[in-house]
DNA sequence: CAATTTATTGTTATAATATAACATAACATT
DNA sequence: AATGTTATGTTATATTATAACAATAAATTG
């Protein structure tokens, strides 16, 4: 089997029911680890946001969620704001929306790419960019609590047309 | 006089009055070589971005508006969208607010230090950044459009309290 | 200049995103 | 079972933003 060149083909062609299937494995292990319950509600909704696999806002997952359920705002958004104070999803500012973290547990967690034509994301674990924040930061005396770097533009796939 | 240590004393004790002139000055020169139209709406509402002088929403600033006027949501999200192609405000995405852009003109718009104690924000102009990000997203094939980086935490003065 | 087109602003209504506040239920420990 | 705690359900509403169309002002052309 030939590697792929990089991360958006990577998406493309991924064995997708597996890949929800490790990410909430993976979530039960932090979970655990963390003493913090990963619901039934909440394990749904994480299900969900890996199903779509895009950056989806909360009242697309409502939806989804409501097919089995009368659930409302605040459920979803509940659901959401747990995962993402445990590190399993992140919420993108310039998308209102919402993505499983692709390497929950790191520390760093890099420039998401947010492909405008095919709404395909990647996160990058880029040490390099969060470094040379800190750096500007460091310079000005500025202490950091939260970073946030969202870059828009055509994904490798998206060019070609 | 003593030179400022960084931007957020120089934020600190500037004349703001000054500062507002200076940023509407730059704005109609900027707009003339545009030849786009500055008008007393866009003009004004520019006005009340810089007077606050720190991250806005735009139903503050319609308040502040209507103080003279019956203005309704549509005409300051209209004056707003103008500035911000013109290059004359950012949106902050995290925060649904509105900044005077501290470099009207410049290609590259850096970081946002935004202080979560007392609100204020710094514009850096970190070349190191952008070059970081661009590395990174040449390496995996992704072309760039928009690039938004936030940074969240505290402020020089808001860290001795 | 009047006529016409274009750009801007006004107005009404509503969409999309998110949270406050309180009620109920589940769970965990005694 | 009694108690405290965490999680979920429910109602209402806050906040942010835009669609669609009407009226006005400014620029352009004949």
């Amino acid at each position: 089997m030939e590697k792929p060149t990089n991360q958006f083909e990577q998406f493309d062609n991924h064995n997708h029911a597996a890949c929800i299937e490790t990410a909430l494995g993976l979530a039960e292990q932090i979970c655990r680890n963390k003493g913090i319950r990963l619901t039934p509600l909440r394990r749904e909704v994480l299900r969900l946001v890996w199903e779509n696999h895009r950056p989806v806002g909360a009242y697309q997952l409502l939806e989804q969620l409501r097919l089995g359920s009368q659930a409302k705002p605040p459920t979803i958004y509940r659901a959401l704001n747990f995962l993402q104070q445990a590190g399993l999803v992140h919420r993108l500012a310039t998308l209102n929306a919402y993505i499983g973290c692709a390497c929950p547990g790191d520390a760093q967690h890099g420039p998401f790419l947010i492909c405008n034509r095919c709404q395909s994301l990647v996160e990058l674990n880029a040490t390099s960019v969060n470094t040379a924040i800190a750096r500007c930061t460091e310079a000005v005396g500025f202490q950091v609590s939260s970073l946030i770097v969202e870059v828009h533009g055509l994904c490798p796939g998206c060019q070609e047309r």
